[in-house]
DNA sequence: AGCACGCCGACT
DNA sequence: GTCGGCGTGCTC
């Protein structure tokens, strides 16, 4: 007998286990690890991967495999056993594991239907008129009607059966085509026998005389200016035929990128590239840290090191924060590479990444480019991997599983034996201490190219203007160097970060701040709804007209938008046209590429955004660039938030002055003399470096240590503490004592749709034993956390402590 | 996660 | 008596 050992996909402790099932005679031969199967599972069906193919199984009563989802198998081996390694790292259940490692598409989707059965004697009047005219509806329709009870009668009786499918969420796209099924010469013949008058058909004749492959009907009409009547005519004469054939969903048809070249290197870049072609050369793995100034050069060292690798008839992954994955980055890739580029990114429907995932498994692309989750891009044959920006936090997926793609990068880099890149003008912390320590490979650009000059950068400190008067949210200064540049007719940044300084409202009597009722934070105010809403719950309410506390009608908004920005930029410089970029100006597909075009054709004179322009921009007229507020990320409860606030700031600098006219920048804080910010404003990652990794020693958090966060919800604030307790004196008890244990103590959201959140934080060097103690906790806890009253998530080294 | 099974209170 | 509420345990 043939046996399958399938992960079912219900994520849940209890079944994060094979489970076996015989292959049926006829499906032997085509049942393989990796592929995805339909099964059996209790009265359900539903999907599983197989993970083995054996002669036998310990279990007794086996049932068996349905059918396969897949004609090949959809995971190779290593994408297998790099879904091992993924449970294993992050505590997560194998099928998620294997699903994160899919486009979505791939998901199953389930259906539950009722079904008459062919005993139709004695069928209730009630039965036939719910079915109709059909033997079949949804299960949603009998819950809808209220017939549930009726119909579980019926299904005793055996009148009527439950039926399960497992279906597809995205369709193959197929497109109608003709071919000729005729020779060419049968061809040429019969159009000679067409009557004079068949103008049309001899011009469709001509072209399939010239044609080759099979031609898409839309565009053989649109191409020959025909209609459909006149390939019908063809085909019904037998010359041509129909045919539906499978294409791919391009999210760039119609767009010509144009071929560029390698570009010659400049010193530092040829410095920094050796070392990386040498390892693509000698296929041995290292990982590099490739640490250049804004406009060093870096992403053509990218595409000189997947050139080679190309040439080696390689394979290449190139990641890019979601932010900055913008059509100017495509268009390098592209114009370098053309068609041998897929594109991964959230931007695209599940449709169209499925398209490009299966060239990228049908080997019709060989470099891809995308962010975080197309480091599982299935490539067999893997010549080097890049990650661009590597600091960038949108790298660790905060939901399960809770990896960080720089990690599988290197995994996937050991096993394949080849380079990874970590690209960034201002490393992690965690990755300069590791090429500090000979861990990784330091390669420094510390000139731009051509040299320009990094832009000036001026400090403003804001509580200096509101002392002399100045309450606008713009210093003197900046407005002077903004009017400046508007006379030269040159382009202005404005770059705002609303993030974690979201717009609350209080009350400037007594300061009482509106809070959601189910969680323990303050209400977002939003304006296009005028309506105050929460961030974690989704509850709504009015914005008050007084004081709910002290009855004051002296009502504030707190927090500067992006739109409240421009309303003012207009009042203060009527003649300075604003182009806005932000989450409501970009959310329509294509208009975040829209929107800069049109600054870089120079219909505005002001880009005003948040995150979002912070990266990529790379216009030769920009030559002035205002950070609003550069503190609003510094004081949130993150050790990370100074390291944040410096990579920022320094990101954003870079934009101004890339090209020939000089640039400058105007940071405006209410906390100057921070190192984060005065060493942005230098431009000095070295003393950035060196300062913040004696803040991190000193409070001991990473790179000096690991941390592992553990948080319990509950609805009972009691019941929270005391598991919170437990679990905490339990993991104590396994460290060693190099180890330090926090906790229990309340989540910095303490609340959260009215469950209490506490956690127990776990800073440590090396404890091999860490992982089986939180399995066990996992396990210990269960039940109740199955039951639904109890959840517990384990995030190894988290980046939002939250 | 679903789903069946089973045991208890509230009704026709 | 039976309908339907939810706790319990299993799924190859």
């Amino acid at each position: 007998m043939t046996i399958a050992s399938v992960i079912v996909d219900v994520p849940a402790k209890q079944t994060d286990r094979p489970f076996d099932y015989v292959i049926p005679a006829h499906l032997v031969e085509v049942i393989k690890p990796g592929m995805r199967v339909i099964v059996p599972f209790g009265p359900r069906k539903i999907q599983g991967f197989v993970i083995a193919v054996k002669p036998e199984s310990d279990f007794g009563k086996l049932k068996e495999l349905i059918e396969p989802m897949d004609i090949t198998p959809i995971l190779n081996q290593e994408l297998l056993a790099l879904g091992e390694w993924l449970t294993y790292e992050t505590l997560c259940y194998k099928i998620s594991a294997f699903q994160v490692m899919l486009p979505a598409a791939l998901k199953a989707k389930y259906e539950k239907k009722l079904k008459l059965t062919a005993d139709v004697t004695n069928l209730p009047a009630e039965i036939r008129t719910v079915f109709g005219a059909d033997d079949m509806i949804p299960w949603e329709e009998a819950v809808k009607l209220g017939c549930l009870n009726l119909m579980q009668r019926e299904v005793a009786n055996g009148k009527v059966e439950i039926i399960y499918e497992v279906k597809e969420r995205v369709r193959k796209k197929k497109l109608k085509h003709i071919i000729s099924r005729l020779t060419k010469q049968q061809l040429a013949a019969e159009k000679e026998n067409l009557p004079v008058q068949a103008v049309k058909q001899k011009e469709v004749i001509d072209f399939f005389l010239d044609a080759e492959a099979p031609v898409e009907l839309r565009k053989l009409l649109s191409e020959l200016g025909i209609s459909a009547s006149t390939i019908k005519g063809l085909v019904q004469k037998g010359f041509l035929e129909e045919k539906e054939m499978e294409v791919y969903r391009d999210p760039f048809e119609e767009r010509v990128f144009s071929h560029t070249e390698a570009l010659p290197l400049t010193e530092d870049q040829e410095k920094a590239i050796m070392p990386i072609l040498a390892s693509i050369r000698e296929h041995n793995h290292e990982t590099f840290l490739l640490y250049g100034v804004t406009g060093s050069g870096k992403t053509e060292i990218y595409l000189q090191s997947i050139q080679k690798v190309l040439q080696e008839g390689k394979e290449a992954i190139v990641l890019v924060p979601e932010i900055s994955l913008t059509p100017q980055m495509v268009k390098r890739f592209k114009g370098r590479f053309g068609n041998e580029v897929a594109v991964l990114h959230s931007g695209l429907s599940a449709g169209e990444k499925y398209d490009e995932w299966r060239k990228i498994q049908k080997k019709e692309v060989k470099v891809v480019v995308g962010a975080r989750s197309a480091i599982f891009a299935p490539f067999e044959n893997l010549g080097i991997i890049i990650i661009d920006e590597e600091h960038e936090t949108s790298y660790k997926q905060e939901d399960n599983p809770k990896y960080h793609a720089r990690n599988v990068a290197i995994k996937r880099g050991t096993t394949h034996q080849c380079p990874v890149v970590l690209g960034s003008a201002t490393p992690s912390l965690e990755s300069f201490a590791r090429a500090q320590k000979g861990v990784y490979t330091l390669l420094s650009m510390p000139n731009r190219m051509n040299n320009q000059a990094l832009p000036g950068v001026e400090i403003i400190d804001m509580r200096e203007e509101l002392r002399e008067g100045n309450r606008s949210m713009f210093s003197r200064l900046l407005l002077e160097k903004i009017e400046d540049r508007l006379e030269k007719k040159e382009q202005i940044v404005l770059f705002l970060n609303k993030r974690g300084h979201s717009s609350f409202v209080m009350c400037r009597d007594c300061g009482y701040v509106v809070n959601c009722p189910n969680c323990d934070i303050s209400l977002t105010y939003h304006r296009a709804s005028q309506r105050m809403k929460c961030h974690y719950c989704g509850y709504e309410a009015h914005v008050p007209k007084s004081c709910p506390e002290c009855n004051s009608e002296h009502i504030r908004y707190f927090g500067t938008g992006t739109q409240k920005v421009e309303e003012e930029l207009v009042k203060i410089l009527p003649h300075a046209k604003v182009i806005r970029m932000d989450v409501d100006t970009t959310s329509r597909k294509g208009s975040h590429e829209k929107l800069l075009d049109q600054f870089q054709e120079g219909h505005a004179d002001i880009l005003l955004g948040t995150q979002m322009i912070a990266k990529g921009l790379d216009f030769p007229n920009i030559t002035l660039v205002g950070v609003l507020s550069a503190d609003t990320m510094l004081h949130l409860p993150d050790f990370r938030s100074s390291e944040k606030t410096f990579q920022l700031l320094t990101q954003v600098s870079g934009r101004a002055g890339r090209h020939e006219k000089e640039g400058q920048v105007v940071i405006q804080t209410y906390t100057p003399e921070h190192y984060s910010v005065e060493l942005a404003g230098e431009q000095d990652f070295d003393r950035f470096y060196e300062k913040e990794m004696m803040v991190r020693k000193i409070h001991r958090y990473p790179p000096f240590y690991y941390l592992s966060l553990i948080t319990v919800s509950h609805e009972e604030l009691m019941k929270t503490v005391s598991i919170t307790e437990k679990i905490t004196s339990f993991i104590r008890s396994r460290l060693s004592n190099e180890a330090i244990c926090l906790g229990p103590v309340a989540s910095p959201i303490p609340r959260i749709n009215n469950r209490y959140r506490y956690q127990c934080l776990i800073k440590y060097k090396r404890e091999p034993e860490l992982n089986t103690a939180l399995k066990k906790i996992l396990d210990q806890y269960q039940q109740e956390i199955s039951l639904g009253g109890l959840q517990i998530s384990v995030d190894v080294n988290p980046f939002i402590l939250m």
